[in-house]
DNA sequence: TGAATAGTGTCTATCAGACACTATGGC
DNA sequence: GCCATAGTGTCTGATAGACACTATTCA
């Protein structure tokens, strides 16, 4: 299939990651605005290109994540979400995309000080319903990578990515309800995230919130696969969806 | 972030393939025996180097489906799998992989005259469960591309990929006992695929098999997402996984 | 007729959702 | 006391698994 003359084409890598928090109850990713062509001045999500032809993959992204906003990727979770090589995705030439997902704690401040000209949260669901233009196909992978954080909440732990070390069973259910879109019962949901083991676990001592009974605090379990699982509710009945 | 004088590395991109089917009521996936260093001799997933700067990942997943497993990509199911791109994974140099999982009805003969100097079908388990080697990393991409495939029975139409265009509901029983290990209820089995609506429609007429009453054929249906899913039985309660 | 598989009916323990009710804080 | 939220109890309709039973072919 290799002819002896013919050799491989080299191509450029950029990772760019898909950031989502929890902000004021709503879903948000992180975007920077960019400084240099292509789309310049357009709205994209953070990322860059591999350092070096020695630099990991995953190292990159958690370098992107402390360069562009300032997280530290070993405290957040971080998995891979796809490659993007469509031939004409950058005008610049050959450039594939491989993406990340971080899932971050809700930050109280905009992320400030960075190397981006231009970090700040923005609601997913202004970008997604609206036709507001993202950089090359940000948009597809901001997709993508909603749609895999909406999935996976309900087969595995990744709502406690979303919450600070220790958390209560309302903020949890803050999390499923703008994630999802719905709205849950709290008593149900309660009984619910406690019969799952391993899924989150008592710490200790009481907090309160707005007015009433002070909440219990709890902290991420060991199970990261939840069994039984979580269901996203509605669409019961058959519906065409792709 | 980008100095003047810095321009990014360039990288080599190949194309893995974890192509899976059902044979003797097994979970098979193809391998080639490497005619070239490195790995000379060892078996491996079919996959290849871009072909020019010019061709879409995609395309080129598809290209290598036909030449090296003599397979029509758009007959088949084919979905991205991840890029796997750790420095030291190929000894050529920087060489980053991005696999893609094909699901494939059973075919009767193994692979002949195909380009690769040999390929054919192995059962998964004899690779997994034993500690047989593997060129690369590609016994973990085969591990991710079974993992994949074991989750999306559950909630994705993915078994009826594993069927030829007509099959009983016996058959596509077979999948799912096949792919998860796990032995099920032909009744309970029965009713549960016919009360997900879209999953599988009537396809007219009757065939038998060993013995029995013949059985009715079905074809996959429009639906690709399972409401309900159809679970994994088993792990009910907690264990540690991890 | 018997073996073998296809397909249906039914029973029961369990579960998810609805929601009444109690508990515990701030005002 | 009143309000608000946390947390528990209970009822009910739906469901998953176990399995008896009927249907339809081949040998």
């Amino acid at each position: 299939m290799v002819e002896d003359s013919w050799s491989p084409p080299e191509v450029l890598v950029t990772v760019d990651l898909v950031i989502l928090t929890l902000r004021e109850a709503r879903l948000q990713v992180l975007l920077v605005e960019r400084g240099v062509e292509p789309y310049r001045g357009a709205r994209a999500l953070p990322g860059g290109f591999l350092n070096n032809a020695g630099e990991d993959i995953l190292d990159a992204a958690h370098r992107e994540l402390r360069e562009e906003a300032d997280l530290d990727g070993a405290q957040l979770h971080l998995e891979q979400l796809g490659t993007y090589g469509a031939p004409s995705r950058d005008p610049r030439g050959r450039v594939i995309s491989v993406a990340y997902l971080a899932i971050a704690p809700g930050l109280p401040e905009p992320v400030a000080g960075t190397d981006a000209a231009e970090a700040g949260w923005v609601p997913v669901e202004d970008l997604l319903t609206g036709w507001s233009k993202l950089a090359f196909d940000h948009r597809q992978i901001l997709t993508d990578g909603v749609e895999r954080a909406r999935s996976k909440l309900e087969h595995s732990a990744l709502a406690t990515a979303f919450c600070d070390g220790t958390f209560t069973i309302a903020e949890l259910q803050q999390v499923y309800e703008a994630v999802w879109g719905v709205e849950l019962d709290p008593r149900n949901f309660y009984r619910k995230i406690q019969a799952v083991p391993g899924f989150v676990e008592p710490a200790g001592t009481d907090r309160r919130t707005t007015g009433g009974r002070p909440a219990r605090l709890f902290r991420a379990g060991p199970r990261t696969v939840l069994h039984p699982p979580l269901v996203r509710p509605g669409r019961t009945t058959s519906e065409g969806e792709r």
